[in-house]
DNA sequence: TGTACATCAGTGAACGCGCGTTCACTGATGTAC
DNA sequence: TGTACATCAGTGAACGCGCGTTCACTGATGTAC
C-alpha cells in the first residue's frame, strides 16, 4: 500500500492537498474517531511522507476541519438532491429531513466526525454560511411563510426540526441495537412528529390541566 | 496533587473500586472524551499507583464502562426526582424530558461520554433494563394507556421522544454557539412538538395532497 | 499472650508502541542567460 | 540549442512524549497455633 505517488510539478501543489483531504476523508469513513486516523496512516495512504502533510495543513486540526467542510458539502449535495422535484414546501422539508438521515445511517463515521466528536469544527458563522444549513434553513422558512408552522419563529424552527432529524439519526448510530424496528419507519415517525409538532404554536398545548374557573388560591 | 491513600484493610477491596469509578467520573466530567482520561491520571487522583488500578478493573474499557453505568444511574435518579408530584402522564413525560436535557446540559461531558462517544458502552440489554429507559419507557406508556397518543406502540414512541430529547441535548452541546436563544425555550418547543406531534396516528399526518378522486393511472 | 506465617493490597520499574511534529536535506523541474 | 542556477515538492531520520499494560516485588494485616 506504500505506493510513492510521482512528485507534482511546480506550481501544482493544490493537487496533493486534495488527494490528502480525500485519504483522510477515506479513512476516516471507517474510524471510530477523527483521532484514530494518524498523520502517518494519511500520509501512507496517499503514498507520501508524513512531514509533506505538514507543507499543506500547518496542523492535524487543520487537516481534519477540511475534512469535516468536505463532509458537509456532501450532506448538502445530498439534501439538495433528494429535495429536487417536489412542490410544496412540507414535501421538500420532508424530502431534506429523510435524506439528512439517511445520509447520516449510510456514513455514520463521517456524520460522527461532523457532528458528534469532540474534534476541531469550523467556526459557527462558517457553518451558518454553508450550503446544508442555508438549504435546510429556508426550506423550512418557506413552510413558515406559508402558514405551516403559526406562531414560529423561521430559525428557531429550523433549529428545533434539525434537533429532531440530528436525534434519531445519531442515536440509531450511536445504539444500533436498540428495538428500531425497520428504520424507514423510525425516521418518519420523528420527522412526522417534530413537523406535525409545529402545526400548534408555541405555547398553546398542551392545554393548561387545571380548568380556569377552578382556581382554589 | 499525589497524595498516598492509606492502605485498605483486607476484606475492603472494593472501597478503592469505587473511589476509582468515582475518580474516573470527575476527570471524565472535565475531558473532551473517555479516552483523553488516562489510567495513570485516574490513578493519581485517587493516591494510588498505576498497576493498582488493574487489581480492580480487567482493562481501561472495564474501567470507562463503569463510569458509564454510574452516569446513566444519575441520570434517572435526575429523571424520577423531577417527575414526583406530577399526577398526569403527560406532566411526568414533560417533566423527565425537561429533566433529561437539563442532565445533558449540566454534565455535558458526562452525557457525551454516556450517548456520544465510540466508547466502550453497556451491552443494551443493560440498557433496556436501567432505571432511565424503565422509567421513561413506562411514562410514555401511562400516556399511550391514557389514549394521548393514538395508533402509536409505546415503545417506538419511547424511542421518538427519547431521539427528540437526546436531539436538542446533544446539538445543543456540541454547537453551543447556535442562535438557541433562551435554552429553556428551545428545550420546550422540541420536546412539546415531539410529544404533540404524537397526539396524531402515524400516517394520518400530512394530508395526501392528489386529492383521490384526481387519480390519473 | 506471643510468635510464625500466609495473604493480598498496593508498588516501582520497565516494556513496546504509535503518535504529532521538526529539521536539515535532496533532487527533479522550470527559467535565465 | 546548451548550460548554470534558483526553486520548492517531497524525504529520511529523529525528537520527546504519554500511553496501556506487565512483572516481580514488598510489607502491613489478620490468623493459626
Amino acid at each position: 500500500m506504500t505506493l510513492r505517488r510521482t512528485r507534482s510539478p511546480r506550481g501544482s501543489g493544490e493537487q496533493l492537498r486534495e488527494e490528502i483531504v480525500a485519504a483522510a476523508k477515506r479513512l476516516m469513513a471507517a474510524a471510530p474517531t477523527a483521532e484514530s486516523v494518524s498523520i502517518r496512516a494519511v500520509a501512507d495512504a496517499v503514498g507520501v511522507t508524513p512531514p509533506s502533510i505538514y507543507r499543506h495543513f500547518e496542523d492535524k486540526q487543520q487537516l481534519v476541519t477540511a475534512v469535516v467542510v468536505d463532509v458537509f458539502a456532501d450532506l448538502d449535495r445530498a439534501m439538495v438532491a433528494a429535495g429536487a422535484g417536489f412542490d410544496t414546501p412540507l414535501e421538500r422539508l420532508h424530502a431534506f429531513g429523510r435524506a439528512y438521515v439517511r445520509f447520516a445511517l449510510d456514513h455514520p463515521d463521517h456524520y460522527r466526525l461532523a457532528t458528534m466528536d469532540a474534534c476541531p469544527r469550523p467556526a459557527v458563522d462558517d457553518m451558518l454560511a454553508e450550503g446544508a444549513w442555508v438549504h435546510f434553513h429556508s426550506v423550512v422558512a418557506e413552510c413558515v411563510a406559508a402558514g405551516l408552522f403559526p406562531g414560529h419563529d423561521p430559525l428557531a424552527a429550523t433549529l428545533d426540526l434539525w434537533a429532531a432529524a440530528h436525534g434519531i439519526a445519531s442515536l440509531m448510530i450511536v445504539k444500533p441495537d436498540l428495538p428500531w424496528g425497520e428504520p424507514d419507519e423510525a425516521i418518519d415517525r420523528v420527522l412526522v412528529a417534530a413537523a406535525y409538532g409545529h402545526t400548534v404554536a408555541p405555547g398553546a398545548w398542551p392545554p393548561d390541566p387545571t380548568p380556569p374557573d377552578a382556581a382554589d388560591s
